[in-house]
DNA sequence: TCAGCTAAATCCAATTGATGGATGAAGTCA
DNA sequence: TGACTTCATCCATCAATTGGATTTAGCTGA
């Protein structure tokens, strides 16, 4: 049920506003805010100084006159807030510190021993979070909590992962409590691909207002769903599950039981086996592949680099896994009629000519919107680290963000 | 950009919300709305007052004690509020007049000639819809407006109808700003799929709360979408578009230029001409088809008798589009994560069972949603008017739901 | 150089709507 | 009949926005 709102809220709410607008449209004055909200000047005035109080914002000089008292610029104080993000992946923990201009400070890279026993790493990754923290000596008081990326579906209301496939032996880790333990900070917990769609939304200002997918390739392949600037989770937490959308079915069986789904078709390990099959032996030597399932991140590794350097057999399969890609993101794109498809993940490293194109293609030579206009598809702007940066986003996210409540442990 | 708030709109929202959960829960007492809608009894008490004071509630009756002071029930009150609807197809127009209840006070039909005249159309439906309002006695002023569903894409900044595929000849027509010069009223346009889902929506209370997908069989398939009680516009205003959605691919090219599209696969036409291809003239003279593509509405209704009364080969035919359907419905189910699946429109009427056998099959065979709790398939509660209705819904709706702008003429 | 003008930002009183606590109203139960 | 509950409202208070007046700061032209 819709909940009603109060005074104390409405100016939460405005504040939100303000300062979203500052973040997004860079330095900017009191005026131009008071348009841009369609509040009254002497509002923004009031709002404005609650956050120059609070040290989220700083005056940087003036704009040049229009004749009369120039303006005095706003823009967002990078060292106003600062959150930790962790992105969680079979093989290795990503853990950033970023600040509130989504800069990222530190980083660190955990490697982690598949299979892996939850509750060890969870202490392991908290402990070298804390540890980042420390180091980088940032005010604890402006360290606002710890966000995690965690790849495949979640239960949104206990904040626990549920049986991600990559993820061996991790049935229903209640992930959000037990950070919040071992942390003893406030905690967010989502979807790696809709963490990192919040951190394209929070870190890409103009270029990322509005409504966007963001198509995530790491171990597998997910989406994350912004509309009108606000993360659509679905009923069950699980909204962009992308890989099963119904594309030219093949022989393969999704591990959902259908036949028709995406997933299976553009895994890392399906691409190399593609390789395989298709070009034989010889292709995968003198790649450099050794096929060894053990191996599947090193592999892949070589196959996009060697897509990357133009080898036709490589191209080959990543091209037929990218249209696959296509006619999925078509489909999504005319059913949410978003203009934008943003793609991203460390799974794209090398491969995200190919994958533009085909994406490309099949939305802009077949959508219906392209009579209207043409959809945009571009590349994260945050780069590799989209799933940690977006992690940490979803706490800076949740603290200031109109209309928006933080998935979060309600113990902490 | 996000608007800032004040305090009027606060209130008009908190009337809203406390209006929606009146309508929504059915007669309920004002300590129930506050524990909903987690305001205080008090101001529950306050935003309760001016809706009696608006006719747009009326108390009924009281709840049996529960140890002390029996509750005094809130309903809300049918006359307080009408809105006309019109559902716009190719050989017809349906008119409706609503009350607040959602109930149909009158409707009428009126057959349009194909092709047709946009100035005509508008000038026929307009008039007719007057004369119904006129006719049923109603208060001029709670007469609060007139919502047009309208087949195919939409710009929904001009409010014009792009060149619906049903609809030859009708390229670009502004229907908002001619609607609203020939009624002079408060004029809302949507897609009629769109229009359906808003409907559902409003008229279905708890059972169509939170967020679900509404397919839509009229001349073409469209769906309209609604999450966390809000309904998805889209970036165009055409969210919803389910035609183009990939699946198992054919020989068809769809309109748009592709294969893959389910479009092509599920119109009326289409599924006449399987029965005319796969089981031959045969089966049509059977089944009583002419094969005539100037009598298609016949013969759609005929074939869906036939399929309804068990005709095997109709059953066949109807069945095929049906699982490809399902496909479909599968991707946008597990893409939105939405629980809840409506089927309407009156191209459905007759074949229901079967689509909706197939739809619940893909869906709850191998979504990954699956694991969580099953989708449920549902019949939409309004019935064959879904459009008409729906339409109507798009003024009371826009009137009267939070947080919801209505899409209407600026000059009116 | 100074008065006149313009635009930005702020001050002040008024308004609106929600809140918490106290009070009244209506029933139940022993 | 009296004690207790629950529902609903009254009253003073508080928080946030608004509109108009005022101050601050820079531009312009005689």
């Amino acid at each position: 049920m819709l909940g009603g709102t109060n005074l104390p809220r409405v100016g939460g709410y405005n504040q939100a506003v303000v300062l979203d607008a500052i973040r997004t449209r860079g330095p900017i004055s009191r005026v131009e805010l008071a348009a841009l909200s369609g509040l009254t000047n002497q509002t923004v005035s009031n709002v404005v100084r609650k956050l120059l109080d609070a040290g989220l914002v700083t005056e940087t000089g003036q704009a040049p006159s229009s004749g009369g008292k120039r303006r005095t610029l706003l823009a967002p104080r990078p060292d106003g807030a600062y959150a930790l993000g962790v992105h969680l992946d079979p093989d290795a923990a990503v853990i950033v510190l970023v600040n509130l201009a989504g800069e990222v400070l530190t980083s660190r890279r955990l490697r982690l021993s598949v299979p892996s026993e939850p509750a060890d790493v969870v202490d392991r990754v908290a402990r070298a979070a804390l540890r980042l923290a420390e180091r980088s000596a940032v005010d604890p008081g402006r360290l606002l909590g710890l966000g995690i990326a965690a790849p495949g579906p979640i239960d949104g209301s206990s904040g626990a992962v549920v049986s991600p496939p990559n993820l061996p032996g991790w049935d229903r880790v209640p992930l959000l409590k037990m950070f919040a333990e071992a942390t003893d900070m406030p905690v967010a917990l989502d979807n790696d691909a809709t963490a990192a769609a919040i951190g394209e939304r929070w870190i890409g200002g103009e270029a990322r207002a509005g409504s966007f997918l963001f198509i995530y390739l790491g171990t597998g392949i997910g989406a994350g769903i912004v509309l009108n600037n606000t993360v659509l989770h679905g009923d069950s937490g699980n909204a962009g599950e992308f890989g099963h959308l119904a594309v030219e079915p093949g022989d393969r069986v999704c591990h959902c039981g259908g036949t028709g789904c995406l997933g299976p078709y553009c895994s890392p390990a399906a691409i190399i086996d593609d390789l395989l099959r298709l070009h034989g032996r010889a292709a995968a030597d003198r790649i450099g592949l050794t096929g060894d399932p053990a191996s599947l991140h090193g592999d892949w590794k070589v196959l996009r680099r060697a897509a990357r350097t133009g080898d036709e057999d490589a191209c080959d399969v990543v091209r037929s896994a990218a249209r696959r890609i296509g006619q999925a993101a078509r489909g999504a794109v005319s059913l949410l009629d978003v203009s934008r498809v943003v793609l991203g993940g460390e799974g794209l490293r090398g491969i995200e000519p190919i994958v533009r194109e085909e994406i490309d293609t099949a939305v802009n030579s077949t959508s219906v919107a392209r009579a209207i206009r043409p959809i945009a598809i571009e590349q994260s702007v945050i780069g590799d680290t989209v799933g940690a940066v977006g992690a940490a986003s979803l706490v800076l996210h949740g603290n200031y963000t109109p209309g928006w409540r933080m998935l979060t442990d309600p113990s902490g």
